[in-house]
DNA sequence: CGATTGCGCGAAACCGCTTTCACGAACAGG
DNA sequence: CCTGTTCGTGAAAGCGGTTTCGCGCAATCG
């Protein structure tokens, strides 16, 4: 199927161009110290004069690493309709490629601890892999068990150890609701993402927080639950209003909804940002395009792939690895 | 690095709990048909009691094939505010992993012919390689020059041979264009996309055959160039709006550009759709959260990634392939 | 100055699967 | 009944790196 042309260069070439042993080539290639200098430069120059590149599969087979690093992604996730993991994979992709490592792509509902994909992962044909936002931990602990590298993107719900790297969400709530007390808002409300998630309840948290830092006094009433989609903060926004406790700004913990909220506030006959501020949370299109244009909580997401990539490598490397959240940052435009 | 437990079974294995040989064992697992029924039937039985699962890298050193097919994926696209892409990549992955295929990912500058992509695609360490709307003929000639299979997701340029997949560009502009005719609109304007892709001058033919058909009279003052952006679509529609040509419908060759023109229409004190209608093209995200709610033309991207992966199996195959055009939808909402 | 240690290096086994080759058996044709 | 095929099968030679093992030599020690 492939080349027919130019058969790639072999250890025994270069090891004839350069009169030193296949297993002296081996050594030089992989950097190995302890080699003659002579003899190293006789190698590398026989490797550039011949343009050798390593066969992987060779290489594999006899060393038992595969190069492949997996990005595991559940079909289930908001995927078709949400940017965000593949700004994240992007991320990973260019990090891991840096250091000589390809990124395999999964997009596959995650079944049980024994469909295909725990086969293939289990069966050494990666030497890690990296989950997105996973809830499944059985897998997962499983993976761990056999001493695969997992690296997991967006904070797993257990107490487990698993090395993971998140957005810092309860930061960016924190950070959005005393803008909006800032700007003057007396009554700011939330609308909550799905609260079993962690990034649901981490930015619940922050809000909250944010109250007790205030001096404000909470009420129950200011926070409607969502689900992350538009028209569920459509929802939650009419609800809110509805309570009449005068709202005046609301946080809406991802940028869907709160463009569903401003929408909401609309047909109440109410304007933002005068009569209501909002903000929402990711930073993404939605925030740009809408109008007014939606102040939001920009987690930089290139970085959070850079991270999980990272982590997979130091470990790769046999270092211990601890959890990382990059920091967020408030993007203000026009709502808020 | 990997699993210490279960070491894996072996061909060795097998063989001998089936009484037969090696060689036969990879017939019977290969799917070679000259095999007698009864040593299949032993043969299996064993795969399926040592829970055998074949070697990735040892097959791939063995036979040359991988198993890998490569997704290449410019740097310089719009990828990070995009889901175009990522939605095809899951159609991709999806299919090629019912064929027990995977999905190597290369989110990458593509550089020269000679850079490292080139080089890795060449090095026979895939299968084959699926571009995304590559222009850069030149690195894909020389990969079919050596025989990799090769797709094209999106229209190429020259008038290769390139087996490619594409939306329906030119069909999708043409029922927008005559859809804004329908709803009685005299003056359509366009905004184009960057006329130097072939999906840009596609929609653009599109529009003007929907004129021809029409029997309305086009003017070239009606035609206001765009490059994808929210912000040359805002500036394109400002423009359009000052030639005062009485315009009272505009399709705009991508979503983020007619959401971008509505600004520019709210801005100039008119009403979508009462005074202007409007039809975007992707019915991305965007469309939906927009207000009033995008009129679209929809491609199934889905789709357009698993055409893609079926137009590279059938290549392996060894089979002819033709490119394949995908039919578009209008998705009609608000404001056309 | 003989004995010990350590370092650089090559020979060779090996990783697990694929594929060629040739052989024996069963079968068809003359 | 003998020759020419066809078919199923196993032995064995790779595929291209990696890694263990041990050897020879020079540096170090007593």
């Amino acid at each position: 199927m492939a080349s027919k042309s130019a058969p790639r260069a072999t250890y025994a070439e270069i090891a004839k161009t350069a009169g030193v042993s296949e297993a002296t080539v081996s050594r030089v290639i992989n950097g190995d110290e302890n080699v003659h200098p002579d003899r190293t430069k006789a190698v590398n120059a026989a490797v550039k004069k011949l343009g050798y590149k390593k066969h992987r599969a060779a290489s594999a087979l006899a060393s038992g690493r595969t190069g492949l690093i997996a990005v595991v992604i559940d079909d289930d996730l908001s995927i078709f309709s949400d940017p965000f993991w593949a700004t994240v994979t992007s991320g990973i992709s260019r990090v891991l490629m840096e250091n000589e490592l390809q990124t395999l792509l999964m997009v596959t509902p995650l079944e049980s601890v024994d469909g295909p994909v725990a086969h293939y992962l289990m069966g050494g044909e990666v030497d890690g892999a990296i989950f997105f936002q996973l809830h499944k931990d059985a897998l997962i602990k499983r993976l761990r068990k056999q001493n695969l590298p997992i690296v997991i993107t967006g904070t797993p719900h257990s107490r487990s150890d698993f090395p993971f790297v998140d957005t810092d969400s309860f930061g960016g709530a924190l950070a959005a609701t005393k803008h909006l007390f800032s700007r003057g808002c007396k009554q700011v409300g939330i609308i909550t993402g799905d609260i079993d998630t962690t990034a649901g309840a981490a930015r619940l948290d922050g809000y909250s927080q944010a109250y007790r830092e205030s001096g404000h006094v909470p009420s129950k009433k200011l926070i409607a639950a969502g689900d992350w989609s538009m028209e569920s903060g459509r929802a939650a926004m009419a609800r809110l209003l509805e309570k009449g406790e005068g709202i005046d700004g609301v946080f809406a913990s991802n940028d869907l909804m709160a463009v569903g909220a401003m929408a909401a506030i609309e047909e109440a006959g109410l304007r933002v940002p005068e009569d209501i501020k909002v903000i929402g949370f990711d930073d993404s299109v939605v925030a740009q395009t809408a109008r007014p244009a939606l102040t939001s909580v920009r987690q930089d997401i290139v970085a959070l792939g850079e991270a999980a990539a990272e982590l997979m490598i130091a470990q790769l490397r046999g270092e211990e690895v601890q959890p990382r959240i990059l920091k967020s940052e408030l993007v203000i435009r026009e709502t808020a």
